[in-house]
DNA sequence: CAGTGGTCTAGACCACCAT
DNA sequence: TGGTGGTCTAGACCACTGG
C-alpha cells in the first residue's frame, strides 16, 4: 500500500480546481469513454475516497453532479449505477426563438403598432377570470423584426392600474412579465405557454409579409401572480419559414 | 436565550423527513407568501444554522434545493438573495406529444406501413455522414393513430447490420433508439430534434387524411453514438390541429 | 478588516438491501 | 449480518466582497 500514484494521476488536492469537481470530470470520462458501461455500478463511496484520500462527503458531491447530469443513478442499500440514456424526451427552449437572433447580432428591432387601453369584453373577462363589467385593460401590438424582414407579431393584454402610466422606456423591453411589473401591483412569478402549429391570418400574413394561411407557430402566454391569479396574456405569431426550435438529449459533450 | 420554539414551530429534528428538506420548505413558503422578496437577502447560511441548532452543512443543503429550483441565487462573499423570476424561457417537453396520448388511455397504436433495406443515396450518405456507396439502411414507415384517427407519420433510417434480423417484436417499440439498439452494433447515446412548422405535402396529407399543406409540427431526429457518429435518422410529421406543446415557467406550485 | 458563501474533513448514525 | 447509500455534525480553511 505504499504506491502513490500509478498511471492515473488523476486528483490534485492542492489544486484550484475543486476535487470534487476533479471527481467528477474523471468518473464522466469514463462512463463518455466506456469504461463503464450502462449497467455497470461505480465503486462504492467508501472505495472511492479511500481510494482517492478524500472525505466521502466530497465523493457525494462528485456523484451527486453525476447524478444531476443523468449519467448515473443511486439506491440505497444497492449501490450506484451508470443510467441508459433515455433518448425519447424533447426538452424545447425559447432560447432560440429571441436569443438566437439576439445573440447573432442581427440589427432586429420591436415595433410598436399600437399601445391603448380598452374595456374588458367577453373574451378578456374569461382570460383573466373576472366578473366585473369596464374593468379597463392595457393593449400592446408589436412586431419584431430583423434586417428590415418582419419575423413576429404578438398582442399582450395586462389588466390596467391608473397610477401607473405608460412611459416610452417601456418600448425598450416590451416583454409581458416588464409590462406587468411596471404597469401594475401585480408581482409576475410564473407563466403557462402553449405552443401550437397554425395557418395565419389574412391580418397577420399582412403585417408579416408572407402569403395567407402559411405555417406559423402560435404561443399563447398567461401570466399569473403568486395567487395564481391571471395578470397578463399574450398571443404571439412566429413566421413559420424563419424560426425553428432545437433540442439535444442525452449525454452531448458541453466542454 | 432559554426560549425554544414560539410561535415558529419549523424544525423537527427527529422527524422522518430529512431536516434539510424541512428547510427547503419552510424557506421556499417564506418566499411564495412574500415574506421574503426578489432582491431581499436571506439569512447568512451561519445564522440560520445557529437558529434552528443545525449544522451550516445542512443549512447548504436546503439553499441548494433552492438555488436548483431557480428561486435563490448565491453570490459569494455578500450574500443569498431571493431571484426575480424570469418568464422569458420556454421548455417544451416532447412528453406532451406522445405520453400524453398514452397516459390518457387512448387505444392509440403504431402501424407499421412498410420495413425494408435500401441502398444508400446522396441524402443518406450525407445526413450519415459516410461517404461508401452501396451501404445498407433499415428503413420504416410508421403511423401513429388514436381512436381510429391517423396522428402522425414518420420515417426512420439506422444503419444495416445483416447479423441482426427484423424481428417481429420490435413493432412494439419501434422507437429509433430501440431499433438501432436492436439491429446495429452502435449504442445510442444522444440526439438532436429539430422541430419546424410546415404545411404538409400531398402525400402526408393522404396518409393522415387532413388537407393537402394543412399546418403540421414536423420533427427531425439525429440520433448519435458516443463517437458522436450519426447512427439514426427519422424525420416525423405530427397533426397541428391534435398536437400542441404546454410549458410552464416560473416559481409554478408543484405540490 | 470582518463577514459572506465555497470547499473539505473525519467522523457518526440511519434505512435499506442482500445473504 | 455486513455493506450500501442518505443524512448530519462540528469543526476547518479558503476566496471573495465590502467598508
Amino acid at each position: 500500500m505504499f504506491l502513490v500514484s500509478r498511471e492515473e494521476i488523476a486528483i490534485d488536492k492542492n489544486s484550484v480546481i475543486p476535487i470534487y469537481y476533479q471527481l467528477f470530470k474523471l468518473l464522466e470520462g469514463q462512463i463518455r469513454r466506456g469504461d463503464l458501461k450502462p449497467g455497470e455500478s461505480l465503486p462504492t463511496e467508501n472505495d472511492i475516497a479511500t481510494c482517492y484520500e478524500i472525505s466521502r462527503m466530497t465523493v457525494r458531491r462528485a456523484i451527486s453532479e453525476l447524478v444531476a447530469a443523468g449519467m448515473v443513478y443511486a439506491q440505497q442499500g444497492k449501490g450506484t449505477f451508470v443510467a441508459t440514456p433515455k433518448l425519447d424526451n424533447i426538452v424545447f427552449e425559447l432560447n432560440d426563438f429571441n436569443q438566437e437572433i439576439n445573440q447573432r447580432g442581427l440589427n432586429y428591432k420591436t415595433t410598436l403598432l399600437e399601445a391603448k387601453i380598452i374595456r374588458a369584453n367577453e373574451e378578456l373577462k374569461s382570460k383573466f377570470q373576472i366578473q366585473e363589467e369596464n374593468k379597463r385593460f392595457l393593449f400592446f401590438r408589436t412586431v419584431l423584426s430583423a434586417e428590415n424582414e418582419r419575423l413576429s407579431y404578438e398582442v399582450k393584454y395586462t389588466i390596467y392600474s391608473k397610477s401607473k402610466p405608460i412611459l416610452e422606456s417601456e418600448l425598450k423591453d416590451p416583454s409581458l412579465p416588464g409590462l406587468i411589473a411596471a404597469h401594475t401591483e401585480y408581482v409576475p412569478v410564473s407563466s403557462k405557454k402553449v405552443l401550437q402549429v397554425a395557418s395565419c391570418s389574412q391580418e397577420e400574413a399582412a403585417i408579416l409579409g408572407i402569403p395567407p394561411y402559411a405555417p406559423v407557430f402560435l404561443i399563447e402566454q398567461t401570466i399569473f401572480d403568486s395567487d395564481l391569479k391571471p395578470v397578463g396574456w399574450s398571443k404571439a405569431v412566429y413566421r413559420g419559414d424563419r424560426y425553428k426550435l432545437t433540442s439535444y438529449d442525452g449525454w452531448y459533450k458541453k466542454d
